[in-house]
DNA sequence: TGCCTCTTCTACGTATCGTAGAAAACGTCT
DNA sequence: AGACGTTTTCTACGATACGTAGAAGAGGCA
């Protein structure tokens, strides 16, 4: 996957927390801190889309959103880590092994859903 | 976490592979089809140790090994992902919707363990 | 039909990374 | 100890990524 620079990441914040498609000035209003120029803001989403994160509608102020919502592009980094590692088991066991108490009882919860429909559908 | 180039990964990755801790020597053997320079692999082993993920000793001709092993690598980097993440509930639902049924016992049976663990203490 | 805004194109400075030469440090053989 | 080969460090350079934005083109609205 490839990676955000700190604009990149900024901007990708912005766009999850927004509700829905959002013009490039929103953007820059809400990056003000930063006192970008809003081709700095069309730069970096320009950017975003080519490495297919970002897509935006045709309407005349553009819109534009995330891709994927934050929660799966999170899910989907930590599938690709797991996909790459040869021992998967291993780094399952680390894994679950660091996470806190109500991590595992999240994951134990989850699992026992996934595991009922196993059992309905197998 | 810091990200790695395309070289540090594939010097990392024999690292991992590597049994012990091994000389750049080896490394660039090890990558003779780089056709790499020795002090190339000099320098992208030091920039791994900047970046905190390979150490090296005191002997003579050097020794370098990685800091963490792969999988504890891994283990971290999915823990980092999900660590960043608002609504970590949300993003372990979408990973464990997403894993395979292999995976999806691991798991289970490696947070029953744990649990184990935490009925035997608490 | 101008004007103003939005979009695209192009560019530049800085940091990172792949790459390695030059020089210094070290061990060893005689 | 001196000379030589190997290893380590220091320095550097080109390519790419990223933050940043000006200039120019495109579209809508008074």
């Amino acid at each position: 996957m490839a990676s955000l620079g700190e604009l990149e990441r900024a901007v990708m914040e912005r766009l999850w927390a927004a509700d829905g498609p959002v013009a490039a000035t929103w953007l820059r209003d809400e990056l003000a801190d930063r006192g970008l120029a809003l081709t700095t803001v069309h730069t970096v989403l320009s950017r975003l889309e080519q490495k297919g994160f970002v897509v935006h509608d045709e309407a005349r102020p553009r819109r534009f959103s995330a891709r994927a919502s934050r929660e799966d592009h999170a899910a989907q980094a930590m599938r690709e880590v797991l996909g790459q590692a040869a021992d998967r088991q291993a780094v399952l066991a680390r894994f679950v092994g660091a996470v806190d108490a109500d991590e595992a009882r999240m994951l134990r919860d989850l699992l026992a859903a996934a595991g009922a429909d196993d059992a309905a559908q197998g």
